[in-house]
DNA sequence: TCATCATATCAGTTAGTGGTGATATTATAA
DNA sequence: TTATAATATCACCACTAACTGATATGATGA
C-alpha cells in the first residue's frame, strides 16, 4: 500500500535519517554557528574530506542545507531556522530521556547478555540492533 | 576522541534514529492518538506482530514510549509531549523541504543515472545511499 | 492444571548504509 | 595554458539494521 499516509511517513523517516548519523549531526551542529566551507567543516568535525563531502551532498539534496559558491570554495548553511529548532528540541528531549537512549541496546553494535531463559535454542545470540 | 561533545552527538544521533525508520514512525504516529496495545498498533500500522514488538521494545528502551501492563495486554504511550512536538516540527519542515527530501537520491535504494563524465572508469555505478 | 490469547524473543537472511582512498572536477592564480 | 587548491564522485569493503517465521514467555479463564 502506497497511499498518501504511508508515503508521508516514509518521507518523514527520510527527513529524520538526515539527522540520525553522528557525522551528519556533527556537520549540522557545526553549521549552527553559521555558514562554513567544506574545508572548515572538515577541520571542525575531524571527518575525512570525501566523507564530509558525501554527507554534505546528501544534506543538500535533502534540502537541509544550502550551498553558495565563492570562488573555489563552497559555503554551506542550514536551509531553515526550524532545523536549528529541531536540534534544540532534540537536546531538550535528550536531557530527559538521555539515560534511556544511552542504555538502549537496540542501537549498539553488540553487548554481553546474560542468558535469561532455559530455551532449547541455547545459542549465544545477540539481539539485533535497530 | 570520545570527548563529551562527541558523545553528546552520538547520543543525539541515536535519538533521531528512533524516528528514522518508517515502521517506528508509523508506530509513534499511531501513539499520537493516545495509548494503544500491541495488537491495536499491529492493526493500525499493518506491521507484523514480531516486527511491531521489536520496534516497540526499541522505542521503550530508548525512552520514547512507556508501557503499562493491563492483564495480558500491554499498553504503549508516548513518554513525553515533546515527542509529539518534534513530530509536528518535522511535519512543518517537511512541508517546505519535502520536494528535496522526496528527490533525495541518497536515501533511495537505487536509481537510474545518466552518465555525466567521460571518466575512464565508465562502469555502471550506483551512488551509495546515506 | 490446561488451553488459549497477547506479547516478546530469537536466528537467519537480505538489503541498506557509512567510511576510505583513489580519482575526477572545478576554479583560480601564476 | 598549466599548476594547484578546493570540492565532488566513485568503487569497494565492512558493518548495521530490518523483516520474517518459529518459538518462548506470561497472563487469564475454563
Amino acid at each position: 500500500m502506497l497511499n498518501a499516509k504511508t508515503q508521508r511517513i516514509e518521507l518523514e523517516a527520510k527527513l529524520f535519517r538526515g539527522f540520525s548519523d553522528s557525522s551528519r549531526l556533527a556537520i549540522l551542529r557545526a553549521l549552527l554557528e553559521g555558514p562554513s566551507t567544506v574545508g572548515e567543516i572538515v577541520e571542525t568535525t575531524g571527518l575525512s574530506q570525501s566523507n564530509t563531502s558525501n554527507h554534505l551532498g546528501c544534506l543538500r539534496d535533502c534540502g537541509l542545507v544550502t550551498t553558495e559558491q565563492n570562488g573555489r570554495f563552497v559555503s554551506y548553511a542550514l536551509s531553515d531556522r526550524r532545523i536549528a529548532e529541531l536540534l534544540r528540541l532534540a537536546d531538550e528531549i535528550l536531557a530527559d530521556v538521555a539515560k534511556g537512549v544511552y542504555e538502549c541496546v537496540h542501537y549498539e553494535k553488540s553487548y554481553p547478555r546474560r542468558p535469561k531463559s532455559r530455551s532449547v535454542r541455547s545459542g549465544t545470540s545477540t539481539p539485533r540492533a535497530h
